[in-house]
DNA sequence: AAGTCGGGGAG
DNA sequence: CTCCCAGACTT
């Protein structure tokens, strides 16, 4: 029963866990004069993304929102545009919306349970603002939670998912939580999880706990755990670039729209009444190729110029709230998703490029 | 319970 | 290329 074995060496797992990361911790700015504020902030950021690329946004953010007030008072606008690139961008409109909450009651709230009801909190975010911030007895089950409980006791089960997952090892996290500073031990067992219990190639000749892991004595610690893989669905999408005294015609998602809400892309053929396989038949240029990816989809993205006909420009008069057009030398004063802004800035340096004069048409003195 | 969010970075 | 990542929300 390598479970038990755990739990009953709990406080010697303890005082390993804590001794190294006292140590070891990595200097990360949310941990430097910590704040609920910044503790809220990274921890949005960091759900599903790498510590390694929320740094350079949680600074920015930081720099240009520096509490709850200047958030709550910020236009939306302002918010998204400061998440620009950071993906999932659900997770900045309820950040937004969570400040505006706190802000309006007497004090934050210091319960797992009580900011659960907030925008944007589940369980593991809650558990991680409340342990850090209030000393709150809550456990945090992340991914490399999961991934440490599962080899400390070899459970071999296999989980559907990662939900189901934190799921079945939120009993034994909470059963070894310490009293004192939770909020140090949850953040010592995530540190682990990214510093030294990688997925793949764990460094056990550096772990703290290793005398505690029964993964460990089965020779294969990396077999641990065991999630189902999830199989990916390749997608194709043609994207229209219509370029036209000096302006590019972009796409803006409806507010309320479940993808890219107010966020900015090159339009989809359809979006301007017109007919994929006719934009490539006519003959346009393919300006170019992209992928990106979320989740299982894999998407393959073709630029192709399309030239603004009488119709085209019916169509873009008609849909003024969707279809906007954005002077080239503003592009930097819209949000567009990641991919797009990166497509968009490759298109006009490899033009800017090879007909220098092209780009400086209009503006030139 | 399953699908979705239209990401990004390192190996 | 591939795989992983400090999850939450909707249906």
């Amino acid at each position: 029963m390598p479970a038990r074995t755990l739990i009953d060496r709990r406080d010697e797992f303890q005082r390993a866990l804590a001794a190294w990361y006292r140590q070891h911790a990595r200097r990360l700015p949310w941990r430097e004069a910590p704040s609920l504020y910044k503790t809220v902030v990274s921890e949005f950021m960091l759900q599903q993304t790498q510590v390694r690329t929320v740094l350079p946004y949680f600074a920015r953010w930081l720099d240009a929102l520096p509490d709850f007030s200047a958030l709550a008072a910020a236009p939306e606008a302002r918010v998204l545009k400061l998440w620009e690139g950071l993906g999932y961008y659900s997770r900045a409109r309820n950040l937004h919306r969570l400040a505006r909450a706190v802000v309006a009651l007497p004090a934050p709230p210091r319960t797992p349970e009580a900011w659960r009801e907030l925008p944007g909190i589940g369980p593991y975010t809650a558990a991680a603002i409340t342990s850090i911030s209030f000393g709150a007895p809550a456990a945090c089950v992340d991914g490399n939670v999961v991934r440490i409980l599962a080899r400390l006791t070899a459970d071999s089960t296999g989980f559907r998912d990662s939900a189901s997952a934190s799921k079945a090892f939120a009993a034994l996290a909470a059963a070894l939580l310490p009293p004192k500073n939770p909020g140090d031990h949850n953040q010592a067992m995530m540190e682990l999880g990214a510093t030294v219990c990688f997925r793949q190639n764990p460094a056990c000749t550096v772990c703290p706990v290793l005398d505690f892991c029964a993964a460990r004595l089965t020779g294969a610690p990396e077999d641990f755990p065991k999630l189902a893989p999830k199989k990916i669905e390749q997608r194709a999408v043609t994207r229209v670039w219509c370029e036209h005294g000096g302006r590019l015609l972009l796409h803006r998602a409806a507010s309320h729209a479940r993808r890219l809400a107010d966020l900015h892309e090159l339009p989809e053929p359809a979006a301007l009444g017109l007919e994929a396989d006719a934009l490539a038949a006519d003959g346009s240029t393919l300006l170019a190729t992209g992928k990106r990816g979320i989740t299982r989809y894999q998407i393959t993205e073709k630029i192709h110029a399309a030239r603004l006909t009488p119709a085209l420009q019916r169509r873009i008069a008609a849909e003024p709230d969707s279809l906007r057009w954005i002077p080239l030398d503003q592009l930097d004063t819209v949000t567009l998703s990641g991919p797009h802004r990166r497509w968009v800035t490759e298109i006009l340096a490899k033009r800017k490029k090879t007909e220098p004069s092209a780009a400086s048409r209009g503006s030139a003195p």
